[in-house]
Order: structure tokens, then sequence, then C-alpha cells
DNA sequence: CATGAATGAGGATTCATTCAT
DNA sequence: AATGAATGAATCCTCATTCAT
């Protein structure tokens, strides 16, 4: 009874305080999307919200303080499903875990997004870490990191984001075509094998003779 | 004495002129690099550069006209050296290019923050196209891409910028320290050998089992 | 009970809001009345109304928007009490509708001074054309404009309007003492008879003689 | 031989000063003409003129004083060929006056297009005044004004460039068409006979009545 | 709690005018 | 005399934020 009545204290208003800061939430996350985090305005959000200017401030300090929770949130959100769809696996590998990521990137690739938009904004708040603190925790419990040692994890880690945000890129920036499966098998291979090898053969007809240069670098 | 009056050439106010450009553009650079396009104000660019405000507009339209020039005539030095860096060799490989990239743009890092910051504005002038550009010239002339098809050329060329720009960005992010020589070596070997093998075993011991899961994905 | 709820029906800041639309439609007639159109300036009208820069973009786009209103309003205010002033008369001919203009205009001849000083800017909301839309209505039920043809209509009409809108100016440019009943008088008396006979009789004694001319047009 | 000298003295670099000038009038007519007065740029005038900005000066002490300079020029060149072509008459009456004014102002209808666009700028120079002044040395010479008294010369001058005003108006503001001689013609008629008599008639079927007022003045 | 009218600091931009060459 | 690069005062306009209702 005591539990029950803590939970359901203050319906009051509460309720309706809480409706409206999502409404916020939304409205933000579909503008900053939209517009970008430098052109969105709090008006444009509020309208969106169908909620009065001033009220804006009773929920959040400023533009940085809602454009952090939309991030937090979404991040948070993406973390949430990948824990979840990794639930039913009883073992996973990092090939399971980076396919879920896939997955759930995909789904929301709003927020990726937004997150560019804000930059330095939300480089503050470590935003962006999402992925840099995951793939960490895994770095640090295989045990034979050779040739690279253990004061490059961080490294390491940067290195595995990069491969996976930019193929997060080739979808909110381009096309939304190859499916999130097909694009995880890809990066994975990359990620396990490296590029392909001829790339790094001598070049046996030299394509980088002097007479090209010119034409590559001009 | 040919030559003289040919570099005389109308030097009336044409020299003044360029180097009123000149100051802006260094300015400029300086400006952005520490608060970011959207932070940066033509006044300020104009009190570094010791020149009245009104120049400015003398020599460029807007903020993003001068973001623009700054950055591709940034990126622009940057390809210029690379290519002079490998005029040297005689038949250039991927990793001597690669690492002659290193080597440029670390001696001049404030170019990929600035470019960040501009996130929307220099996308649209196919700023951060650089790297992009070499290497899709460079992945065209392989002849065996396997398993990747050619369809596949500007995911893979998307995958090794990501990997590069990651390892720019520790350096204006966090710490100047890993010199380029080093930092290039280990880039190379993820491109030449993916990550850690180890990191695709299968767990031995269950470190992604269920009572740590929550901890991964809180 | 029924009525009053009418009157106070959204007065939360319904009425704040329209208080200082007036306050700005006021200063800006004031303003403009005093500098003309291009010399006003933005802010001179919100200080002059007591108000902040910003507020008096909450109400108009921009000068040219606020001008155009001052001078629709104005305008319209002007044929209002046309309208109402002739309403008393049973059958108003031309000589009482274009007294009561006389009086009208007289009576708000900042209005006219200010609409000459926007010229191009008014033209296009078609605000000069008070007189010329009053008097066209008129023309065309006359039956017998002869020796003029309708389709020379506009062109009376322009004239009649010149004539008024000379006298208008009497007002404004110079001196306010011909009271407006004289006024109208006089060009009545154009109106119906033209200018005075002698001017188009035969010079008797040659004024225009070649002697004289070189002072006329020097 | 005194003479020619005085004429041809000091060619050197007089002409070349004159014919500068000249350029820099010609340029202000033509974009005063086509931006009007406050929309014309020092700049814009000295390119069309292919002169130097600092050259303007040399010549104008600001925009406003080249203005009326044009103005002046324009409308002094319309008088000389007013007075040119009323030489041929042995004894100009006020309708070959009036003729011929019409002739000529509308050979060269940008100079009033550009009076209007000044508004208070010409006024302070006694631009408009050509006209004016014209008539009114013409009205002081006839001998019976009746119903007019001395006094009202200058109401009736006014009232007289009126109606020329509105009729040159209907050249630059909407059509080119009716030529000036019909023109002319026109206006004469006004001038002499007043406007077509049925206009000032008792309203037989009453078009002024109740109801179809408020049409007329809504 | 919610509202939205009001605020004004702050930034972009223009253009008449000067002056060294 | 001519030039045109440089100047900066002046103006417009936006938008985050406050506060009376």
């Amino acid at each position: 009874m005591d539990q029950e009545s803590l939970q359901v204290k203050q319906p009051r208003g509460a309720r309706r305080r809480a409706r409206t800061r999502a409404n916020l939430l939304v409205a933000a996350r579909k503008v900053f999307a939209t517009c970008g985090y430098h052109d969105a305005t709090i008006t444009e959000i509020t309208e969106t919200a169908a909620v009065g200017v001033g009220t804006f401030y009773l929920h959040f300090r400023d533009k940085e303080a809602i454009f952090n929770t939309v991030l937090t949130e979404g991040l948070e959100a993406i973390r949430q499903r990948v824990g979840e769809e990794m639930a039913h696996e009883d073992n996973p590998s990092l090939p399971v875990v980076v396919r879920a990521i896939f997955h759930q990137v995909y789904a929301q690739r709003d927020i990726l997004r937004i997150e560019r938009t804000g930059e330095g904004v939300a480089a503050r708040s470590g935003g962006p870490g999402m992925l840099l603190e995951m793939f960490t925790r895994f770095l640090e419990q295989v045990p034979d990191l050779s040739p690279f040692s253990e004061e490059e994890i961080p490294l390491l880690t940067a290195l595995l984001e990069g491969l996976m945000d930019r193929a997060f890129h080739c979808w909110w920036d381009e096309q939304d075509e190859p499916d999130p499966d097909l694009m995880a098998d890809r990066v994975l291979h990359v990620m396990q094998h490296g590029f392909p090898a001829s790339l790094f053969e001598e070049p046996q007809q030299s394509f980088f003779n002097h007479s090209s240069l010119p034409q590559l670098f001009e």
C-alpha cells in the first residue's frame, strides 16, 4: 500500500507534467532531425509540441539541455534495445553484438544525424561515447590483443567505432538501402580480415607512377 | 627587367588587397579552430585580422563563404603536400600513401577540427571528400576486391576513411601524442589484418552472460 | 453578464497585444510624418512607442509592412468618415462629395504626406488609389461624358485626382490656411468651368515675344 | 585669337575632367531611373560610368548633389527645348505652350520618374518647380483672373501643374500610348471648359442613395 | 502549471566616404 | 586627376529568455 501510493502519488498535475515533457522531447527530436541543432529554435519546438513557449523553460534549462536529453535518451534507448536483442543469445560474441547494434541504430538513425549536428555541444556531455563505452568493456575482457598493447585499447575502440560510424552515415547521408544485416556482414568482414589484400600488394604495373600522380593530387 | 615587370605588374592596390585577404583567411582559420563555425563571429575574425568589418565583405560574401574557402584551401594544401611527399617515392603503395596522409594531416590538424564544426555547411561544398576521392581512385585500380564487389567501392572507401578519420580525431580531441608514424603503423595494421583475432573467438568463459549484460547496457 | 463575457473573452494577453500594436501604429505614423519613409528607423518607432525593438517584429514583418498598414488604415479612416459625413445628405452630388473629401483629408493631412514619402513602396499596395477608386465609380454612372469617351474614364479620373492632390499639398507643403471649404470652392470652380478664360484668349499684346522668351526658359 | 585661346585654354586635363563628369551624370540618370534615388548606390553609378569610386567625389559632394544636378540639368534641358520649339511661333498662347511642354516632357519622361523617387530630397532644391515657375509668369501677365484673385495665383498654378503632372504620370506609371498631342488635347479641354457638365447636374436618379453608399465607402 | 507577449543583447550586412598610391 | 581598397557607423533582424497573468 505504501509502495503503491508512492507510485500513484500526486497524479494531479504530475501526469500532465510528464506528458508535456514527453511531447517536448518528441517535438525537439523531430525539429533537431530536420533543422539540426543550430538552426532549431525553441519556438519551433514548442509549436510542434503544441505548447506555450514559457512551458519549455519549465521543463528544460535551455536548448542545450533538451538537446542533450534527446540525445542521451535516444542513445539510451538504442542501448536498451541492443541489450534486449541480445538477451535471447546465450553467449553473445562480438559479431552478434555488432549485428544487434546495426539493427537498432538503423531503426533510429535520426538520432545519429542529430548527434552530428550538435558537434561541440554534445561532445561535452559525452554523447557520442555510446559505442566507445560498450566496446571498451569488450576489449578489456579479451586476453590477447597482440600486436596491440593494453594502452592502445582506446585507439582500437576508436577505430572500431569509426568503422561503424561511417557505415551508419551511409544511411542518413545518402540512401537507406544496404539493409542492416548486409551492412553488418561487410563491416564485420573488414573488422576480422582487414581490407582486400590486393590493396597492399606491390603494384605490379605502377599505377602510382609519376605521370598519374598529378591527377591524384592536383 | 622583363621578369621584374611581370612580378610588379599591377601592384597598385592588388598587392595590398591580396595581403588583406590572406590576413582574413589566417584570422578566420584561427577563430574557427577556437570557437567552431557557429560561434565564430565576423567581428572577431576582422578584429583578429586587424581589419575593418566592412573589409570582410569586400573579400567574402558571408561567413559560409570564408569558411568554405578556409576549408577548401586547407584541404588543398594537405593534398598538395601529400603529393609532394610522395613525389620522392618511385612506386607508392597504399601504406606509403596512408603514411604521407597521416604526416600531412597531423601537421595541419586544425583543419579537421574546423571541418567538423561546420558539419552541414561544408558538406554541401564537398569539403570532406578529400580522402574519399583519393581512395576511390586507388580502389578503382585494384584488380581483385574479393569478397567485395565493385559496387561496394563507395562503402569500402567510406570505411577506410572512417578508420583514418577516427585516428585523426584522437589528436585534436584528446591528445597530440601518438606520433604520425606510429599512428599510421597501427591503422595500417588494422587495415591489412583486421582487429585482433581473439575478439572474434568463441568466448570460452562467457563474459557476456546474463548477469553482466545489465551493466553493459544499462 | 452575457455581454460582458463576450467583451472580456480571451483578455489574457490579447488586450495587451492589441494595445501594443496600436501604440506602434501611432508611433510609426508620427515618425513617418516627421522623417519620411526612408529616414525613419525601426528603433525610433519603437522608442516612440515605448516598446522593445523585438516587439516590433512581433507585430509587423518589416518597415514596409507597418508603413502599408499605417497608410491603409489611415486612408480607410478617411474613407469611412467621408461616408459618414455624406450619410446626412439625401442625394449627394459631386460637389458635396468633393467637399466632404476636402474636409476629411484636411483633418488628417499627415497621411498624405506620409503617402508621398513612400512613393514606390506604397504604390504596389494600391495605397494612392483611394480617390481614384471613388471617382471611377462616380464617372461610370454618368450618362454623358462628351467630348470624352468611356475609354477615357481612367484619364479623367486621374486628372480629377491630380487637381485635388495638388490642392491637398498646398497644405502640408506650405501652409495650413485656405480652410477646406474655401479650397473646395476654388477647386470645384475649376472642375466645372475650367481655368479663367482670359488665359486662352489671343494675347493682345504679345507677352510671349522673342525678347521675353529667354527669361521664361533660360 | 585671344577669344579662341580662352575657349581652348587648358585643354590638358580640363577636357578629360569634363568628359568624366558628363559620364557620371549620364550614368546617374540611368541608375536613378532604374532604382530610384534611395536604392541607387554610388558604386553602381561609378561602375555604370566606368569610373573609379573615388572619382565620384572629385566631381560631386555626395549622392544628393549629383541627384540635384541630374534633375536640374534634365529640367533645364526640357525648358530649353520647350523654348526652342516655341521660337517658331510668333505669338505663343497657353495651348501652344502646354502642347510644347507635353512634347518635351514626353521625350524625356525618365526625368519625371527620377524626380518622383527623390521626393523630399528634390523638394528642398526646388526641383519640381519647373512648371510652376513657367505658369506663374504666365498667369501674372493675364489681366483678368475672375473669379480668382491675384493672391490665388499660386493655387491656380498648382492646380494647372497638378493636372499636367497626372497626365505625365499616365506615361511612366502605366503605358506610353496616348501620344503627346492627343494627351495635350484632352488636358487642354479640361483646362478650358472643366470636366463634363453632367458630372455636376442634379443626379436625377439618385446613384448616391443610401443603399449604394456602403459600396462606395466600405 | 501553463501561457505567450515583451524584451534587448548580439550578430550580419550595407554603403557613403576617405586616403594612400 | 583618377583609383579602388579600406573603413565603420548605422541599421535591420533574430531568438533565447523572462515574467505578469
